[in-house]
DNA sequence: AGCACGCCGACT
DNA sequence: GTCGGCGTGCTC
């Protein structure tokens, strides 16, 4: 009998191969319930896994007795498969493949990556509720003005549009203000107009809902979903179903929404391909932005990556010719220029509160012309140290190698990295000296050395101490647009999303220290940020001023945000790159571990490191073990172990061979080890 | 990762 | 005398 027949065959048993949530290279079999057909491949099964129960993926539908895999188990030791679960259409091939091919390129177990990728309500053994996903129209078939295209935009689209079959990988290149939503608007209109989803995700939905809502408003009569950390996991649930049959065409979300399976899906864009915030940093530590590349090349579809400041990593691949580049080089307002920069060497001048009379002259000038003001400082709290001025006593944290922050308000002391938080001593815990000073500043400080240089002035302070939630966000900015406030005082949170009418100046003030950070990622960053707030001064018809304060005004950096030259800066970086030898010169993982002591974390690096002979991988460079630079967190020692080598596929090839030892043959790619050690990869670490 | 089984300290 | 610490072993 065939494979085929004994499918067919109803009196015939079979075995289900499941994936399941677990940290695991392998598959499970179970003997499969009477009702199965080769159908269900794709579809959700309850199974009995250890002691409990969990819900799997069905991987295939295979004859009881699988002579085409010898390592198969036996079938006399298979448990039962309980229920198949037919809630939900099964899941594309095309799906499934790109949760393997993550799992595979991130070193994470199958299981762990396909079911990640499923909503947690439809992950419990019982059954679900299904809702239809009604439009979020605003008012259906509402009348929208598709506003006139500017010269770049119409030749930009005029590009792109003829190619929106096969794949292609386009990097948008635009300065904030030039309109790439526009862009992104007129693709998916067309993507949509040919039958197809797309599928748009953005860095961080919570502190951008324009983008959103220009998406809702442009196609009010189109199923939209939006898949964030503030959608509850029913309607996650739905969406994921939704986005699943077909009914919901255009999918919004941040990283996880990769992940959705779109079975007509023709465009993926991504805002902000640059912004960290693509990184998943638990469990798989995936790269959307990476990941939806693969994705549009898997699908033979368009992606495009928009940015004002590209990540070096995609510049390269403009310059080697795996991404095409298509810049937008003018702002959409025929009147908007782009705002003056000024640097304002601090090594001469006297400050008062870390602010110089140059500074606070700006900011009265705003105040006098009614316009509004912002001062950008990206540390939150009062003041990121307290010190006794008698014995030296700083307040560090207990649990982390970090100090814990000054914050007024409530009168704590918090790390920021524990969130251990307990009240301000009212002298000092060593000496009792009671004069006890505040070192540094941030936006609690900074905000309340204005209100007293400025009392007639309505100040407000955006971070995330008073922003945590989109709808605290919201008000805020309702607030700001609708001109309730003079001078904004606040950290990266306020570069992002939203312009601001009424904002014509911003001072930059404690930028230096991204410099000369001990990461090599710091300038970039610093850079991005610098240009997105820089980006919200004068975009209507008022031309904006940009003042930074610093101490190096010379640098190459700050000279390139003067002249607004992004390619300056890209190029820059990536020459540094290239003569240190780092991404995407040469290709990394790193494995991170921690323990109660340091050292017990450092002995398991070491051994972990000579499992692999270095012969049999000339072209893989593994460090020595270092304790990391935060060596403490919460309570925990950690250290990492560094790998490196020019070739991704020759870093793969190791990390195959390795990890597979490191927990004695279990496949498994994190975990504990003796002595509490416990471990895990990261592939393409954006920190190291 | 869960979760059970399995041997050594402070409590009713 | 037990409740419970988390070390190690397994999951079709």
């Amino acid at each position: 009998m065939t494979q085929q027949n004994a499918l067919e065959n109803p009196w015939v048993m079979r075995r289900l191969r499941v994936a399941i949530d677990a940290p695991l290279a392998a598959s499970f079999d179970y003997l499969a319930p009477a009702d199965v057909t080769g159908d269900d491949v794709g579809c959700r099964v309850v199974v009995p896994f250890g002691s409990g129960r969990r819900v799997g993926l069905i991987l295939a539908v295979l004859p009881l007795h699988d002579q085409s895999d010898s390592s198969a188990p036996d079938s006399a030791k298979l448990k039962s498969a309980e229920t198949i679960l037919r809630d939900l259409p099964p899941v594309p091939q095309d799906w499934v493949d790109l949760c393997l091919f993550a799992a595979s390129y991130y070193q994470a177990a199958p299981g762990e990556a396909l079911l990640q990728a499923i909503p947690t309500g439809l992950r419990k053994p019982d059954p679900i509720k299904r809702r239809s996903i009604k439009a979020k129209s605003i008012e259906a078939n509402a009348v929208v003005s598709r506003p006139a295209l500017t010269t770049g935009q119409s030749a930009v689209l005029s590009d792109l549009l003829p190619r929106m079959q096969g794949y292609s990988a386009n990097l948008l290149f635009g300065v904030t203000g030039s309109g790439k939503t526009e862009v992104y608007l007129r693709l998916i209109e067309a993507v949509l107009a040919a039958g197809q989803q797309v599928l748009l995700l953005v860095p961080e939905i919570n502190l951008t809902p324009l983008l959103e809502a220009r998406v809702v408003e442009r196609f009010s009569s189109t199923p939209v979903v939006s898949l964030h950390s503030e959608v509850t996991e029913a309607a996650r649930a739905r969406y994921f179903a939704a986005a699943l049959t077909g009914e919901a065409r255009i999918v919004i979300g941040t990283r996880l929404a990769v992940f959705t399976p779109m079975p007509d899906l023709g465009l993926i864009i991504v805002d902000e391909e640059h912004d960290p915030a693509y990184k998943q940093l638990e469990g798989m530590r995936y790269h959307a932005r990476d990941l939806a590349v693969w994705r549009a090349r898997q699908r033979q579809i368009p992606i495009v990556l928009g940015s004002a400041t590209p990540s070096p990593e995609s510049w390269s691949n403009v310059q080697s010719g795996r991404y095409q580049r298509l810049d937008l080089p003018e702002r959409a307002h025929a009147d908007a220029v782009l705002p003056t920069v000024t640097l304002l060497d601090t090594r001469r001048l006297t400050l008062d509160e870390g602010m110089s009379s140059a500074l606070l002259d700006t900011l009265a000038q705003g105040l006098a012309a009614g316009e509004q003001s912002l001062l950008f400082i990206n540390r939150r709290g009062y003041a990121p140290v307290l010190t006794c001025t008698a014995c030296g006593w700083v307040s560090n944290c207990r649990r982390c190698a970090a100090h814990r922050v000054v914050h007024r308000l409530d009168r704590t002391l918090r790390c920021h990295h524990c969130g251990d938080t307990s009240p301000i001593p009212k002298q000092c815990p060593d000496c009792g000296n009671a004069d006890l000073r505040p070192l540094g500043r941030g936006t609690q400080r900074i905000e309340e050395a204005l209100q007293k240089h400025f009392p007639q002035a309505r100040i407000l302070r955006v971070d995330r101490d008073v922003a945590t939630t989109r709808k605290q966000w919201e008000a805020l900015e309702a607030k700001i647009r609708s001109r309730d406030v003079d001078i904004l005082v606040g950290t990266q949170m306020l570069a992002k999303g939203h312009d601001f009418p009424a904002l014509t100046r911003v001072c930059v003030v404690g930028a230096d220290a991204g410099l000369f950070a001990a990461d090599w990622r710091a300038p970039e960053r610093l850079f991005a940020q610098l240009m997105q707030v820089a980006g919200r001064a004068g975009r209507a018809a008022h031309p904006g001023h940009v003042i930074v304060q610093t101490e190096h005004p010379e640098h190459p950096l700050y000279q390139c945000l003067l002249r607004h030259d992004v390619p300056a800066f890209l190029a820059l970086e990536l020459t540094e790159r290239q003569r240190a030898g780092f991404p995407p010169y040469a290709s990394q993982a790193i494995v991170r571990a921690e323990a109660k002591q340091l050292d017990t974390v450092l002995v398991f690096l070491k051994r972990i490191r000579s499992l692999v002979s270095a012969d049999l991988h000339p072209e893989v460079f593994i460090y020595d073990p270092v304790p990391m630079r935060m060596v403490k967190l919460a309570g925990r020692e950690r250290a990492q172990l560094l790998i490196e080598s020019p070739s991704r596929i020759a870093l793969q090839n190791f990390l195959n061979d390795w990890l597979p030892q490191i927990s004695a043959g279990r496949g498994m790619t994190r975990g504990a080890a003796p002595g509490g050690v416990r471990w895990g990869i990261e592939v393409d670490p954006l920190e190291c």
